[in-house]
DNA sequence: TATGAATGAGTATTCATTCAT
DNA sequence: GATGAATGAATACTCATTCAT
């Protein structure tokens, strides 16, 4: 696996019938990627699956590592829109921070489940891909920071003497605890021990006590 | 990558120069797959850092994913003994619950960041492998067990309604936020956001928080 | 060696260069065989000799055992080609049984022969190839027929009680002691004791003497 | 598999518990060629199905095609023994060259059938392994010396004109035939087109006819 | 631009043979 | 002698990438 650093120079085209062939490579690598991993998977298989020839493909892309990342760019636009308008959406209609905290934990937690097979392979490559990596860390800010601008609304609820400080801690635990669930570090095969109810729950309560309850003066 | 469930047939020698030898490619093997991964490094390799023949290699192990899962029993061996050492001495010295919360996230923060790099690379290939899955799941479960046996001494001080649960939920939230800083799921490489002293802090807070605070009245 | 049962799949291209290059990957197999066995060549030394890579060798074939079948089926092909000449040849120009004995003989003699070298080592490797030796037998099959069908247009002349049979018979036998002479079952070493003259002489005359001579009653 | 001409030196020895250890190779050895074949077994799995080192073997022979070589030896011994014993009955018992035939074919078709599975891997080894070769056409002619003095015993019932020639004729059909069925050069597979019983029948048939009719005036 | 045949470096594994104990 | 651990050359097969058409 390479761990070039040079940015993808994906060539889009815009044109109907180049435009479908492109499409169809990049559909047919996202969906062996899910099903096996980045790594599991032959040019050859994209080429077959996606009605495509080899050449094309390197009319494309640079290597299969681009391909990789470009696939990774596709998939993280539609997450991160989903989980944006669900961010947005909670924002609007929760009336006070504990009600906004159990949304947030129940809209992440749900977005990132229905995303889990295509996202899974990325998150694993990043400890060893750094372009992928960066990648995948510069869309996350985006949504931890709409969440916690979102948390940072009910300021006035929040407990912690630093509350900008807590929202992020919160929203990284919250985040950490769903991935490690789904499997993305998958540690201990996606199945892991507990329950799916049961971490959401707890997540939110915990999230809540963090926020709303003073620290101990020390 | 083969996911075998066969357990691995290691045949361990008692004797000096070949309990040597057979050290010198586990020495080998564990360095090899700390920097490069569990894929990237190849039986050869091991041989000429080890200072062993391949055929001595075939002579202890079925296959290299005999290798690599026999590393990985030595290595947690090493993590869980020190871990399970921590855990007990911060039960035998904390006096409150909040004080042994601290010394646990402390401890376990401390202890994997030691371990990260000989970790991380049997963490990312539990997604694929089930044996090396499993096994990490067993052992996971051996200190999450004494983790929260500790903090169960402490019953009396946790509000939460059903105090089990509620330290299960939180070592669970607390070792995948540890695990995901160091990069074992990754996600975004290991060089994560924020900073670990705050990460150690808010964590330390937030399960204090949850298991001191008592639900809201629904 | 594998003993799959699997038939062989070639992809045979039609276009010059390929086929080219194609053709040499099997001549150089063949040339191969014919002077080592089946199984003391490598692929490399097919692309060397071919002036092919390997990787064009695994375009077109599956595995080496798909290789070695493949070239099997060219010169089974052309074996029978001009076995099955000579036999039409001998029967439109023998008069008589005994003639037509003799010229099958000398034929299928001289023919196998010609071809001992290259149709050694699949004779060799039937033993425990069944997909080599059943298409080896699918060919014999052919011939016998045909010569069976010669000797059967002179039936007036068979004085055996069951001619079918006694044709059938004959040319196993024949075939039997050829191919022994020529080494394929080899035995010992294809220099045998004996002489070929002799060989041949005899064969058609103990045919002939089974042929015409009515059995003894019992 | 080296054809070396070196004739093989083995160091059998004469004490009891060398002698057994020895015995127990000799007999793994022919065991797992009557499996597997000359080349399909290891020197690992002799030592391991005759209870005996490495080291010990190689302490006998010098090579790997020693020992196979050694134990072709001991089978064309059992092999020999039987079959002289089996032509001098015939000979005592038979009045009349056809009875003879007769009962030469049978013993030899049944007793090379009863050896079958252990004198196929030197048959077929021997078309690449000289030294094989060699003593299995020394012992070949063996039997086929005995065989053709006892049909020499009847010259004056031999039509044809050199009674010599046509008994080394009539036995070498008949070795090849019958080898041929059992599969030695196996051809196409040891299951052979055609029955034994008939197989055997016009065999004698026919030796008896080439033997008895005098050949026709050229 | 598109194709897909061709390339060939790279890798896990086997096994006859050696040799220190 | 006996043992069996160690050796390492050898080999089938994969797949990202190139390039002639």
């Amino acid at each position: 696996m390479n761990v070039e650093t040079k940015i993808s120079a994906v060539r889009a085209p815009q044109q109907g019938r180049s435009r479908a062939s492109f499409e169809r490579m990049l559909i047919a690598a996202e969906e062996l990627m899910s099903e096996r991993g980045t790594d599991d998977f032959t040019l050859n298989d994209v080429g077959k699956r996606g009605k495509v020839s080899i050449g094309s493909i390197y009319c494309r892309f640079d290597s299969k590592d681009d391909l990789v990342r470009a696939v990774q760019t596709r998939v993280l636009e539609r997450v991160n829109a989903e989980q944006l308008a669900m961010v947005e959406r909670a924002r609007t209609e929760a009336s006070d921070l504990v009600v906004l905290v159990d949304r947030l934990v129940e809209g992440t937690a749900e977005s990132l489940r229905r995303f889990a097979d295509v996202m899974r392979p990325f998150m694993l490559r990043a400890s060893t891909d750094t372009v992928v990596a960066a990648q995948g860390k510069a869309r996350y800010v985006e949504i931890a920071d709409a969440v916690c601008a979102a948390l940072l609304e009910h300021t006035a609820e929040i407990a912690q003497p630093d509350a900008e400080r807590a929202v992020h801690s919160a929203y990284r635990i919250l985040y950490s605890s769903i991935a490690r669930y789904l499997g993305f570090g998958s540690t201990m095969g996606s199945a892991w021990d507990g329950d799916w109810q049961i971490l959401k729950e707890d997540l939110a309560r915990m999230i809540a006590a963090f926020l709303t309850m003073p620290p101990r003066i020390a």
